[in-house]
DNA sequence: TAAATATTTTAGGTTTGTCTAAATTTATTT
DNA sequence: AAATAAATTTAGACAAACCTAAAATATTTA
């Protein structure tokens, strides 16, 4: 089927509420999520529902059909693959590449991600770590979670952040706490929960606060 | 200035028709290259003249002005460089790029340009032997003309096509007359104008007639 | 449970880019 | 130079996506 720009970040911003909540989501969380009014959004809703994308009964909120789903993770997956593209071979910071993502992942043509995907060796994961669905719309798993929730003497490996707001980002960096890093845990601070951080096989030491740590994903080092 | 996808075509129309025949452009003409309503274009004309970028009067026909020229020339810039990224790093064949590249010409962002340029190696060429202009929006220029021009002996490299239409470069792509190709014009056929060619070193003979060397451009070869 | 508050929808209107049909201007023919 | 034809513009309307203000419904609180 084919979508309009508009009707693409509907679903897509539809998908990303349901990830977090898995329950129906209401009009006002849309209206926020693609910054416009709730009056719009009912608008737009009902269309979406007589093209069978969503499931929508009025003042009861609204959930994605499975060719809903479908677009959705269509669109995340251009989007998380022009980002891999725009840090690997373009030479972007991974703090730079989301406006120009948002622009990328509505260009129409299977035939051009299908060789994107195969010219970039088929990455599972993009340069924030989020994970990149393969062809059938499949995401690859791995148990991440919060920094925050690790313990100590952890080994870890960032994998992932959930705030994705550039100065966040740019902390990060600055920090020495890019993706793929190795940090191990070395002190909680209990009254505060702070944390001490290790820098990868190196005596570097890191103070982060607990705010911080909740926006950080890790895995266990093998 | 911040441009529609729909203003984009329409200065990118001009300045194409503008390049065939360097006269004022009357509204039909632009009509056929958008397709759409003379009706339309002359709405759209009136928006363009008021955001000073075409010079425009009733009746009289229109052409851009120096801010819709570095317009146009940029929106195709991008559409030949992504065109070269599609060919040269995606494998795309060069009949199949042209529709994808349409929609990648109007991704908004100077430093995405910039990294893409830089990334492809500033090419001069794109694949079907048009010049892309560089950050300056100047066209490098090269003599080029039409095959059918070319005498008897001439040692020519095939540098571009008129005719972009998918059919004729796949007629080409069967023949061997791929761009870049060196070709000797053998024989010229007085009474249809058809010519025989040699390709390359080798011994082979092709056989084109009058309208197919019409449509193929050439350089003298060094 | 009734009142107050919050959420959602409807109603009516705007802008962009399109259309058709009618009117106007320019160009061509006789 | 008048008549005809072609090109262009105006007028009025439509769809998509948005808006504000008002009405309807749902939820929370007292």
């Amino acid at each position: 089927m084919l979508l309009t720009f508009t009707e693409e970040n509907y679903l897509k911003a539809i998908y990303k509420l349901w990830e977090v909540n898995t329950t129906k989501i209401n009009t006002n969380s849309i209206a926020a999520a693609v910054a416009t009014s709730p009056a719009s959004v009912t608008d737009m809703l009902q269309k979406l529902a007589e093209k069978k994308l969503v499931n929508y009964e009025r003042y009861q909120g609204v959930s994605l059909t499975s060719v809903g789903i479908k677009s959705a993770v269509g669109v995340i997956r251009k989007h998380r693959l022009w980002e891999f593209f725009l840090v690997e071979k373009l030479g972007f910071s991974w703090d730079a590449v989301h406006e120009i993502a948002e622009q990328l992942e509505h260009i129409q043509s299977e035939s051009l991600v299908k060789k994107l995907y195969t010219f970039l060796g088929k990455p599972k994961w993009d340069p924030h770590g989020d994970p990149i669905p393969d062809e059938q719309g499949n995401f690859h798993l791995q148990k991440t979670f919060p920094l925050s929730s690790a313990g100590i003497n952890d080994k870890l490996v960032i994998s992932g952040v959930v705030d994705h707001r550039t100065d966040f980002l740019q902390y990060l960096d600055k920090s020495g706490l890019s993706l793929g890093k190795k940090i191990t845990v070395r002190e909680i601070t209990p009254y505060d929960s702070s944390m001490t951080l290790n820098l990868g096989g190196t005596k570097m030491v890191k103070h982060i606060s607990a705010e911080v740590a909740k926006n950080i994903l890790v895995t266990m080092a093998k």
